[in-house]
DNA sequence: CTAATAATTCGATCATATTGGAAATATGGA
DNA sequence: TCCATATTTCCAATATGATCGAATTATTAG
């Protein structure tokens, strides 16, 4: 990932309305939300949504599809990985054991792989 | 970590300079580097500098302490932690499985606790 | 074709952030 | 004390971003 990307994408997230609508997605996963229902949901006005959606957008954190009258948004969760791996590039540098703590984190993404797949599923 | 936190956090470092000053702490590691050293590496004026650090030192990414004349910056480790943790939060609600490219990730910085310490320079 | 719904684009105003020069503060040495 | 170094603060000009109402485009149904 290029420092302009990132930067890109960071200022894009460093925005009350635009992080809500992110994680939004984030937790709503590949299905996806209509712009509507983001606007319900967040309690915003349809036209700062869609600006906000076009910032994400443009950033690349998250893509688009028409379905019907309704235009539906999703995070790009490749693009979320590219930008938590820049984060903490050349992190070891200088000190590689202040890493560990980072290792952590990432832990509960892995334990999604297992655990939440089995655990999660609410019939 | 609460919202509004991560938004300065991310507002910070959605900065050109700001992201390089940032990752440049990351990788100096818990040592530090003076504000004059960050000045000449990056080449920027000790007035913006000054203001830069001081806006990722406000949204919590760094700390810094006197030494001599000189102030030593360095990056806040656990702040770092805390937002990534955030970033990735509830990203398994909808679909689980979406997680574990993020894994990869962690298992990089995972890697540094021994790989970096013994194999660190590519030549 | 017309009406209704969904979402975006336009345009103006307002607020906030960035920049760089100059002056001010703090520390260490002669 | 006086000077040099290191960093910050102050200030004004400029640029960028956010917000909201109103108009516009796209899609589906009748």
């Amino acid at each position: 990932m290029e420092s302009k990307a990132a930067v890109n994408m960071l200022s894009a997230l460093g925005h009350d309305g635009r992080l809500a609508i992110f994680r939004l997605l984030v937790k709503a996963g590949p299905v996806g939300i209509a712009a509507g229902d983001i606007a319900r949901t967040l309690d915003v006005l349809p036209n700062s949504l869609s600006a906000n959606l076009n910032v994400l957008s443009h950033a690349g954190l998250i893509t688009s599809r028409r379905e019907g009258r309704s235009i539906i948004y999703s995070a790009d969760f490749g693009a979320m990985s590219g930008l938590l791996g820049f984060l903490m590039e050349d992190c070891c540098d200088g000190a590689p054991q202040i890493c560990a703590p980072l290792g952590a984190i990432v832990a509960r993404a892995e334990a999604c792989d297992g655990t939440c797949l089995t655990e999660k599923e609410p019939a």
